[in-house]
DNA sequence: TGCTAACCTGAGCAATCGCTCGGTTTTACT
DNA sequence: AGTAAAACCGAGCGATTGCTCAGGTTAGCA
């Protein structure tokens, strides 16, 4: 069990740059196909089209390949759920809500093959530290639109609340997108979600 | 990808019950102590005191005592949960719902170790189908609390507002026990999750 | 043009894996 | 006591794994 998955080099010219990324790509691609036992480092490099040995001029082993396809897709997960945000500056805050929801939603399901590959099968020691970072980020918005609303929302257990609606958000997205149950009408559902999460937070 | 990971046979005598709960035992003290990769058909037979001979009688392969394994976790997760519910009966809404809270916390806690490693390592494959078992029987549970609250309860959107529970209630004690958050109190947390819970099913 | 550093190659090793199979021992039942 | 079924054994096979290493190729720069 090693701490640091970071890449042992980082690529400096354009050719090795693709080589890189072919590599990291095509273990992106070995995960989703074939999940994470299915990803040897043999194979990622045949899949590639590049040599065992380069692999391991930039990766230290196969931990580090699966690593780094998982930032990847948590920052441009992240990437694409911030993207609509500052659009919403202003607006009421039901309605704010209800677009965040959107956004995330959608950057989910636009890369719900990879979500469900890395959720599946690949060891927490891996994903938990971007999981971590995307939950840093989300909840940093969140308390930033806290701030913004002003009198408009409840101050006391300021923690615990943000705790639980960026839990409840995280996990009902999460399922919605990669199991998503049979008797609940997904649309009903967010509306639902959203007027929860605004009475929660700002009581009226 | 296999469907079944049922035991390809049933032990008869009192010997080879044992030697089948010996091969679960030792499966799941290796899953804790060195994860899903270091659960190795060899190495869980030695660690059994069993032959591997043996272990191919009961298992079809590795993946099928792993899936013993979580079996029995989540059986004996919602026994324990389970079982103090029936002195809850004809209590007020919010004090039922915060024992039911503590109840799955306690169960939680008490196997923390091995939630742990089949939450970080095990294939979605061996672990969902008894999560969704797990979730089933909690929903079932909630929902004849529900028709015995009567008219204490809303009624319209019954589907989603008790997978909302769920879903967060789940999460919610998942990552305290799992992944305990550093600015939040537990206990105004449970304080807060009962609230909401309160709220949302059985609004004043 | 020549030199250095960056980059790439792939045969193949040592280790380990899941699993088989031919045979022995124990149990239940007559 | 005899017998058949149940249970157990473990050496070892074939396949695969992660990874090394000694040497070739390309790019950047003087």
């Amino acid at each position: 069990m090693r701490s640091d998955y970071e890449p042992k080099k980082v690529p400096k010219q354009a050719r090795s740059r693709a080589t890189f990324d072919a590599i990291v790509e095509a273990g992106a691609r070995l995960l989703v196909e074939r999940g994470y036992a299915g990803v040897t480092t043999n194979h990622v490099a045949e899949t590639a089209g590049v040599s065992i040995g380069s692999l391991y001029e930039y990766f230290a082993d196969k931990e580090a390949v699966v690593y780094e396809v998982v930032r990847r897709a948590a920052q441009g997960f992240s990437e694409d759920a911030a993207r609509p945000l500052p659009a919403l500056e202003g607006a009421p805050i039901d309605e704010g809500i209800r677009r965040w929801l959107d956004a995330l939603l959608s950057a989910m399901r636009s890369r719900e093959a990879l979500l469900r590959a890395i959720d599946s099968d690949v060891p927490l020691e891996l994903r938990e530290p971007h999981r971590r970072q995307a939950w840093a980020r989300h909840l940093a918005l969140a308390r930033a639109a806290y701030r913004m609303a002003g009198d408009q929302v409840r101050q006391d257990r300021e923690n615990e609340v943000s705790f639980l609606v960026v839990t409840l958000v995280d996990a009902t997205l999460t399922r919605l997108v990669l199991d998503p149950p049979r008797d609940v009408c997904p649309d009903t559902l967010l509306d639902e979600l959203t007027e929860r999460v605004v009475e929660w937070v700002a009581p009226s």
